[in-house]
DNA sequence: TATTAAAAGAAAATAATTATCCTTTAAGGG
DNA sequence: CCCTTAAAGGATAATTATTTTCTTTTAATA
């Protein structure tokens, strides 16, 4: 299990025993749900609150360090922050897998014609991943 | 006010008033919230309960007549079901503009990459618009 | 090691959504 | 047109999801 004191001290987050181990699911994990992290956090803490869960899902959301994924037709899910990335999400098994893909030439064309200044692209993909087709 | 009776029966579902006057606020409005949607029925309807909101956002969701936007940090809206199309949002006056894109291309490539049956594409730009940057 | 602001946990409160139950009504057949 | 009936509406209760409050504990730092 790495260490991700740092991670969460450069984010202004205090390092807890509880944030710690959240970092670690999200990290081994990749993308998870509240009520999926709250189960896997009450097997390392055998009382940890919900609350604790919640608070820390949204302070971490504000100060950048994860971010939510809001997918369609499904609970949302949470991830470490990485760079900007698409998302490939299984219809069946609910996989969710990230993808690169440059928008940027989608973004530029759209800026120009309706005058937006676009500061995220959020693209989700669903369908069946291989096993489930 | 347009008759959109016969498009609620396209879908199977009974042409009640309520039914009716949520279409024409779809209609006009494009894409709304369920607290916005709530409010504007109360006007029409002295004593409209919100469970027939629910109930019926629910049900024409099943019956494809309208469809659910999850939105990045805001509230999910919902529209009458139209052909795909992907969403210019506004983070600061929360306007949702229906824009068409190609991603043809995208979809084509990721699918063959990944091993993926991919069935729909949803794509949404967040940004500022004209008036409010 | 002492100080302190922040975090954790427990529980209550609030918000969001769904279910229940009874009354009303849209739709279709005669 | 009436009748019949399954479905829909309204009121309210129940459930689920999330946030708040308050007290205790603890991470950070000096
Ligand atoms: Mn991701
Ligand atoms: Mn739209
Ligand atoms: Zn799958
Ligand atoms: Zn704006």
């Amino acid at each position: 299990m790495i260490n991700y004191t740092n991670n969460l001290r450069e984010h202004n987050l205090k390092a807890t025993p509880q944030r710690l181990a959240i970092t670690d699911i999200l990290y081994t994990k990749g993308h998870i749900s509240v009520e999926v992290l709250y189960e896997m956090m009450q097997k390392k803490f055998y009382s940890i609150s919900l609350a604790t869960i919640y608070k820390n899902i949204n302070l971490m959301i504000e100060n950048s360090f994860i971010q939510e994924v809001k997918i369609p037709n499904a609970k949302s899910v949470y991830e470490l922050t990485k760079e900007e990335h698409s998302h490939l999400v299984c219809q069946k098994c609910n996989e969710v897998l990230d993808i690169k893909i440059d928008l940027d030439s989608i973004v530029t064309k759209t800026s120009d014609a309706y005058h937006f200044n676009i500061k995220n692209s959020n693209l989700i993909l669903s369908g069946l991943c291989q096993n489930c087709q």
